[in-house]
DNA sequence: CATGAATGAGCCTTCATTCAT
DNA sequence: CATGAATGAAGGCTCATTCAT
């Protein structure tokens, strides 16, 4: 928004950064070459070279910068609230909403991983357990407290975790869902699953109450 | 039909496909080189060319037989059984136990139809939304029966898949868990979701007893 | 023309030349690959190995018999006719129609030579030089005779054979011009050039006369 | 301009050239290989796209410089003269000329048209239907006039240009005959035929002396 | 910072040919 | 005769990367 006097838009390195992103999203960092990142950031491949070490570096550096901003957003959602249940949903409603936003980087943090180096690896497997750490370290409390019911929360962690990014592959901002009710569904279905309860009977008129209650009426979040 | 393990051997074919989910599994299809497979299956690279046209057409010939295996099989579950929650759950049990079991082909199928070309993309994406539409009607179906309680049916079941999907990448037969606790819990995690109720430890009347009922304490872990 | 009893049509043998021709003439020796010839044969490519040793043994099969038809057709033309211009306008005649004949054997026989191992070059070169020879022969003797004014006849001779071969390579049956008519045309240019003479002052009415007058009047030799 | 053997030496891109055209010559565009033409450059054969985007192009560039050379030169020598015997004659020199000191770049443009594609194909055969139509048309005038008499100007034109185009197959600068003898025996072909007439020895009247005149006595052979 | 030219490794693919069946 | 499968060589081309300018 705000644009430091004197500077003259994006940075090359910004640049080259963002459309790296957008062309690991569309082709794969294997099969992204750097002539054609050069080519459509307007350089000589040879030139790239002045912005990083090498092609790897350079997917090390997309990725790591992604897992530490989604950690630091994540903590900070997290630490806005308290007790297991609302930091649940800030943590689903955090999750979902950084992944609508970041496609890019999504993608390359979850499916680029194959290409990392092993150095490069062990560190964004290491960012990515204390990210998935916090969301076991959230459901252990709440089965502490007898709000969550789970035979094992690491698994479940992992299976909401795949549930929430899956979203960001199909969600498109122009498409018929806003982010809210992606959100809210994502919720209902992380809280309480697909059945209709006694406290959903006749499931288009009654809803949940208090802290839990999904918010099926989309649009109205 | 079966094969006996050390029987005169698979044929050439089937090894460099066998071989060749094995490597796209391993590097990702455009890193995998058919150099790379044709050492593996022990034959000249230009001898891969007696069994498939080009590497796209290998790709396909792969998604493809994946892809119309798991309908049939899916279909077979389904038909076993009557009513929107059995049916549900027998979607649940057949995704995860063949997932967990064809790691190889299911990684092709769903991180590789980027390398598909148009054409072949088209006709995989059809194969994938059949599949889809077979537990989008289902959940429909729970819903008009009035025993589902989901708002959107399209979004919960892209959920559902993505949780269920995401169950074989870190699924590893000689680990923790039995692939009937997998089928379990996440089973559990699709009904119910993960809140603890008053009426889930004595779980959901008559009409969820038996072998719908969730078993929560798999593993006691 | 005649078919012998029991025959099935053209042997796969005759086929395999006669495709070949064809093939050469299209995309050249190099360029026309054994698969794409035997696809069009109908034949798996090592089936075409019964039939020939080595691609090169079919293109120096293909040209050698062309070498020797062409021999062989000349020497019983010049033999019809006596006189140095009488054998000079047969040997015209008889370039011509063969080579607007046989326009597939000819683009092998003068394009493709290249491609001959030198054995086979040898042997090719030597008829070449057999049929040039018969032209250099005919046209010593119209000079020796004084019917015919040249400076060098080897000079003379690779010209003409340049200049009638040239007309195969644009020569079209269905095309506006009769074979008569490029003979005629030709058979002009070889004895008199351009140049309108004495003998043809307003081009258009007048006409040589005797045995080496032009036939200009096309259509009508 | 001029550059002095022993100097500093061409550029990589014209040694390329230089190169690829000779090799053209020896092997034929298909049959001549990338590799050995870095191989002869003293480059890699990655190298060579430093210059090239493809073969083809290279071959398509090979062609098009040449056929715009050729008509710039015979444009130049036409307009040095006028009369259309006098352009007449102009035209066989320099044909003969151009195509016995370049004899690379002709063997390329008539015989490798076969394997450009269609694109490059049709671009090129306009260049050369463009220097027909100076043939062509320098024939209707001459037949206009009544100093040329032939019954077709475009067939007479394609015999003429097959007849000097063959010279720079067996052409060779150290043989017996100097270029200057080649022009004149095959100006004299084009213009007489072969055809001793009473008038040949003393010479077609005024208007052909001079340097109009052939010299049909060349080298005493 | 940017570049043109070079590199060496490697890619998918095609080729003519062989041979057991 | 015909074939399917295999082979070894080679093809054009792309790649990430380097370096002097």
């Amino acid at each position: 928004m705000t644009r430091v006097a004197g500077s003259h838009g994006p940075t090359t390195a910004a640049t080259i950064r963002r459309v790296g992103l957008r062309l690991i999203h569309e082709h794969g960092f294997e099969a992204m070459s750097l002539r054609q990142l050069a080519a459509e950031v307007g350089l000589q491949p040879a030139s790239l070279y002045n912005h990083f070490a090498t092609k790897q570096d350079l997917l090390f550096n997309l990725i790591h910068d992604h897992m530490r901003t989604l950690l630091a957003q994540s903590d900070a959602a997290l630490h806005a609230v308290v007790g297991p249940l609302h930091r649940l949903r800030a943590f689903v409603a955090n999750h979902l909403l950084y992944h609508m936003e970041k496609k890019h980087e999504v993608f390359a943090a979850n499916f680029e991983l194959r290409s990392l180096e092993a150095k490069n690896h062990r560190v964004i497997i290491a960012l990515r357990r204390d990210y998935e750490a916090r969301l076991i370290t959230l459901l252990d409390d709440g089965v502490a407290g007898g709000m969550l019911h789970l035979p094992d929360t690491h698994i479940a962690a992992y299976a909401i975790l795949a549930m929430l990014t899956g979203a960001c592959t199909w969600y498109k901002p122009e498409g018929r869902l806003s982010k809210h009710d992606v959100v809210a569904m994502h919720t209902a279905l992380v809280l309480h699953g697909c059945l209709a309860s006694e406290h959903q009977p006749s499931a288009h008129h009654a809803q949940h109450r208090g802290q839990d209650r999904p918010q099926h009426r989309l649009g109205h979040a």
